[in-house]
DNA sequence: TGAATACGTTATGTATACAATAACTCGGAG
DNA sequence: CTCCGAGTTATTGTATACATAACGTATTCA
């Protein structure tokens, strides 16, 4: 064995998987770039084995493209292929939320997400609002969003939106942040809180089709506000995630 | 080298993902069931590597869940696993129609989905309908359904739709097949058909929301003769597929 | 001078050896 | 008789060596 330094808390495919979605989300690797197995090796520790394993990992999850030739590519989105997404699992959030409502949901399970509604709007009350709180925010929502997903009780939709949040820009973090660096990004993010507060009110009251409805509105406006954003493109250069876009980098 | 027999005309990646996913669709795998990686080396001729490789796509495709200790296991599912996923493709090929009918869609497109509407109107034709018929109906809806999916000209709802129709009983062939056993089968096969007429005159016509909900009552319509076939438990072991039932193996 | 072919280099696909961990069994003690 | 523990075995995780195919470059011939 070299002097390669194990890390055997976690696994090294682990670790590997991670290491390069790192990299992909940060920019480091461009779209349309190949990956090279043995500079991954390289930048991630791990031997080419687990490295391999979480290449196809990351192709299943839809970062990654197989080039027919062999190997693996950085995947490239345009704009489209990106509000497509938004609004993709805007619907399958809508989904998940008719299920809830339709399949009941007791007021114990309800806490967590009243927690959370409860969380935001003290963030919100800051005007203008700032950046630590806009992080905060971003992580406050992705919990709103996996707490709702949870409560459809349907294994296979919530693993059906874990992938669709997989892709990146369509992640809460994602896309929110892309609204952050616009100007409305308050009145943006109180929308978007009432649309939090319908929907929970709508499955308390069991309205299938109310809660599912605005959830796909509220996807709809995300994908406004990421026409939005895009439109300013002043502010693209805080928005790793985002360098996925194909048009963007050209 | 060992007296191997190496086929060199497709990956030994790609031969041992078909060959485990056969052997856990045909049942050979039973729900549950631990994947031995010594075993699958055996039955699939290839090597460790590929078939690990293979093991982790089908664990992403949905078939594999993995064991938190080291391994795979064949996953299980419940009845409302089942259903949930035929709704959930339902919803995602509702979406796509809605794509198809507001961007447009040109003659030249429809017209394969036509040919293939006409071809099953063909088959209909036959009462009752023979296994043969049968069998080219299964290949003709999917073959449909995959045009349809196409024409939302959307590659991440199209890449949606694909995974949530890997897990066999979301597929037209998994619960067509299991429909087939109905006495009810020829009068569920007209009422579906005439959902495919419906969506196509909707895109046409460019009615976005009526091609969705035509698509939607098309999954709930799969979901109810989901439920009848697996009331008639005398015919289901006629279904391979749905071997992944949980329940059906108690 | 340009194009085509052959050769060399590099990277991926595959196989296997090695290491570590988890499960199982057998034995002993309470 | 049962339960706990240590040893052993089997299986997975990791690393690396080898095979093969693709790509780039250089040289030669037209």
């Amino acid at each position: 064995m070299a002097e390669r330094e194990v890390d055997r808390s976690v696994s090294q495919t682990v670790k590997a998987q991670l290491a390069l979605r790192d990299q992909i989300l940060s920019g480091s690797l461009r779209p349309g770039e190949r990956i090279s197995e043995l500079q991954a090796v390289e930048t991630t520790g791990a031997s080419r084995t687990p490295v391999r394993m979480a290449l196809v990992r990351l192709e299943e999850e839809g970062l990654l493209e197989a080039i027919p030739s062999g190997g693996f590519m950085v995947k490239a989105f345009s704009e489209r292929d990106i509000s497509d997404s938004i609004e993709l699992r805007g619907t399958l959030e809508g989904l998940a939320a008719r299920f809830a409502a339709e399949r009941g949901v007791s007021a114990r399970e309800l806490e967590p997400l009243k927690e959370c509604l409860a969380a935001i709007d003290e963030l919100l009350r800051q005007v203008p609002i700032s950046v630590d709180a806009f992080s905060s925010y971003v992580t406050l929502n992705a919990r709103f969003h996996a707490l709702l997903t949870e409560l459809s009780r349907s294994p296979p939709l919530i693993r059906q939106i874990d992938r669709a949040s997989a892709l990146p820009f369509a992640s809460p973090s994602g896309f929110v942040m892309a609204q952050s660096a616009l100007p409305e990004a308050q009145q943006i993010l109180i929308i978007a809180q009432e649309h939090h507060r319908v929907v929970i009110d709508a499955i308390e009251n069991r309205e299938g089709a109310r809660a599912e409805a605005v959830m796909r509105e509220h996807a709809r406006l995300a994908v406004r506000n990421l026409r939005l954003a895009l439109r300013n493109r002043t502010h693209l250069d805080l928005l790793p995630a985002l360098a996925l876009i194909k048009s963007a980098t050209d």
